[in-house]
RNA sequence: GCCGGGUUAGCUCAGUGGUAGAGCAACCGCCUUGUAAGCGGUAGGUCGUGGGUUCAAUCCCCACACCCGGCUCCA
């Protein structure tokens, strides 16, 4: 046959020559396409441009700047990478190199030695003359056994191909190197090569819209007890627009970093003479979850919730009951030994509130109970996970139990979903993402029936609230399946924060049991629910939302008032009265720094409302209003501006 | 916990084997200001903590604490 036909993605026909190539057919379609193509998809699998089409092939073209086509380039990218390093450093053993989320990395054993930063220009200078020198990436197929001798001197690629030889490969040995007899390896020069499924760009030169950016440790397949590798991290893009836009989101995220905002704003503080993990308030930060608390409390006082408080120290029995110690010994502070017993300090609030149900008898009519604390957990967690207010040792749960018959359980979490989206409406995120964990057949307690009408009471509020969810098959702890909750912030990037999680295991180890209608003793179902999940966690993720500049309701100073002169000082005080007395936060700063430096400072700590007051406003009453973000307004009426910031307050609306 | 890098004034950072410096902030003056840094002066540091080497350590070595980047972990 001299000419073949092929399928496009719009279900168009294509003839080729026969034995045209993928890129034979992008050059067909257009030159740009061809430009921009750096793989194909045939029949489902991505293959290289190289690869030979056959007659009734499904084809579509890959192109650099799709989420596959950018996958290509960063995987490729990474065997540049790791060319480059075994060339700067002779000797070092390469691993694995995947492309992940913005990126790649690559792992390498360098026998004891680590890399430097300067290391990293090196690398990276050494990649870009591989890049220059357009070596095409060629791949061919050897069995197992040629693998093993290509790779003879290469310990980590042997493990990989007789993993794959022994049928013990996981998905990320076969995603690596294919099957046992017929082993994927990609070569780029003679002097390197790598094993690999591929696919990959026709050649080096097609790469170098790139950057390494960090160097680092990680375990060889990420068990701690196994080697400690060296990692390179890189970013690879389509084009240096793409690139530099994210080099710039990076430097947005720093720039909005709660660590470093905590400090400019004086929010809070981590003093090391505390210890690890442990945070103090300041007033500005102090006043902020105050206000994130006071609401918390209002709604779930309208929400049906009954507030409860519990200590932070318990009696080892109870843990011993509750399971944790079982569990999560670990986990928690060493325990205190006292005359009348050993005492924990608690890592959950749920023990307690299930003493408290337990307390006395209970009836179906209290149903559902719902019980609420901001209560204060601590943890140990293990000094190197410590991160600022995401990672944290001792922090506030806001922490809900909620325990109701199977009856209630679909409505239950219909109305519970309703809660946690309008709550964190209030707080500015109105992006949400929702992702169901199933039970993980290894490890569960409760009836297989108990399992299959909760995950599928969860999944209908799901349904019922028309929004789309994942299924993390396996993920739910062993104690119930759940539903997290995701939301995006200004800056795109998700974070996790509510769970509604179903219980079967604490109400059987504390027996706990309700009174029905008929006369006969059942057990409730419990219900965790945190919706902020940690206080001090969601007050970090709102500092990185907001940029440190929080919405009016919110700011430690609402309004700040500048007189012009000295001889404005008494006005701005009234202003400031008059302001006061309708609940605003405000303050006055007097003329001993010239107006523009007030101006200034006011714009760094991110004050909402800034009021300039001179000769003209002390005359007619007024106010000049320079508001975050927007232009200058002269000659404001006060109580117009009043209302105008009540209203703003009480609407929880930004500038 | 593991690997690597750090810790100098409130903050951001220089610097040296002979007990330290800048800018901003603070304080005090002068200026009396109409929308993003006016001018001058003063004060401020056990150079993270504890050991060691040395005639001498902020600097070199060791341990610890804390921080940063990852890994692992996260009820």
């Amino acid at each position: 046959m001299s000419e073949i036909s092929v399928v496009l993605p719009d279900g168009a026909q294509r003839s080729l020559a026969a034995d045209s190539r993928v890129f034979d057919l992008a050059t067909s379609i257009s030159r740009n396409l061809a430009k921009g193509a750096v793989a194909g998809r045939v029949n489902g699998s991505l293959v290289d441009l190289s690869s030979v089409l056959a007659d009734g092939d499904q084809v579509a073209i890959i192109t650099a700047d799709s989420e596959e086509g950018r996958h290509v380039l960063r995987h490729s990218t990474a065997h540049v990478l790791a060319q480059a390093v075994l060339q700067v450093f002779p000797g070092a053993k390469y691993t694995i190199g995947p492309a992940i989320e913005n990126g790649f990395y690559y792992d390498f054993d360098l026998g004891g030695r680590a890399f430097t930063e300067d290391d990293l220009a090196v690398v990276e200078a050494r990649m870009r003359e591989i890049m220059k020198a357009d070596q095409p990436f060629t791949r061919s197929t050897v069995s197992a056994d040629e693998a093993l001798v290509i790779f003879g001197d290469q310990p980590y690629k042997c493990e990989i191909i007789n993993r794959v030889r022994s049928g013990g490969a996981d998905g990320s040995d076969a995603g690596e190197v294919g099957s046992a007899d017929a082993v994927s390896v990609y070569r780029n020069s003679d002097s390197f090569v790598d094993l690999c499924l591929g696919p990959h760009v026709p050649s080096t030169g097609r790469l170098g819209h790139f950057r390494l950016q960090k160097v680092s440790a990680a375990y060889w397949r990420g068990n701690e007890k196994g080697p400690t590798l060296q990692r390179i991290y890189g970013t690879a893009w389509e084009s240096k627009a793409a690139l530099d836009e994210y080099v710039q989101r990076l430097e947005e995220a720093e720039r909005r970093d709660h660590r470093r905002l905590a400090v400019e704003l004086d929010l809070l503080s981590f003093p090391s003479e505390l210890g690890g993990g442990l945070a103090v308030w300041h007033p500005k930060g102090a006043i902020v979850r105050k206000l994130m608390e006071d609401y918390s409390r209002l709604r779930h006082q309208t929400g049906g919730y009954q507030f409860v408080f519990t200590p932070h120290l318990a009696n080892a029995n109870l843990f011993q009951t509750s399971g944790h110690l079982d569990f999560y010994a670990d986990g928690m502070y060493p325990p205190m030994e006292m005359d009348n017993g050993t005492y924990y300090p608690k890592p959950m609030n749920c023990p307690m509130h299930c003493l408290i149900f337990r307390s006395r008898g209970r009836s179906y009519r209290e149903l559902p109970l719902r019980l609420f604390e901001l209560g204060t957990v601590y943890r140990y967690e293990r000094a190197g996970t410590l991160h600022g207010l995401l990672r944290i040792r001792g922090f506030t749960q806001d922490d809900s139990h909620i325990y109701c018959t199977r009856d209630q359980l679909q409505d239950e979490i219909i109305s519970l979903l309703d809660f946690v989206m309008s709550v964190l409406r209030a707080f500015g995120f109105d992006d949400f993402s929702f992702h169901l964990s199933t039970k993980d057949p290894s490890k569960y307690v409760g009836s297989d029936e108990i399992w299959d009408e909760a995950t599928n009471a969860l999944a209908r509020a799901l349904t019922v609230h028309k929004v789309e969810y994942s299924v993390k098959e396996g993920d739910a702890a062993f104690y119930g399946p759940k539903i997290d909750i995701h939301v995006k912030d200004a800056i795109g990037r998700t974070w996790q924060l509510s769970t509604i999680q179903c219980d079967f295991n604490l109400p059987e180890r504390f027996g706990l049991e309700y009174v029905a209608t008929d006369g006969s003793r059942q057990r409730p179902i419990m219900l965790h629910r945190a919706l902020f999940g940690s206080v001090e966690r969601f007050f970090g993720v709102l500092v990185e939302h907001y940029a440190g500049a929080f919405p009016t309701w919110l700011s430690p100073v609402q309004v700040r008032v500048l007189p012009v002169a000295d001889s404005h000082q008494e006005y701005a005080d009234r202003v400031a009265e008059t302001l006061r007395a309708s609940d605003v936060r405000v303050d006055v700063v007097e003329a001993s720094d010239q107006l523009g430096k007030r101006i200034r400072n006011a714009k760094v700590e991110k004050i909402p409302y800034v009021l300039v007051v001179g000769d003209d406003d002390v005359a007619s009453s007024t106010v000049g209003v320079n508001a975050r973000g927007a232009d200058v307004e002269r000659g404001v009426g006060l109580t117009e501006f009043v209302d105008r910031v009540v209203r703003d307050i009480a609407l929880h609306s930004a500038v």
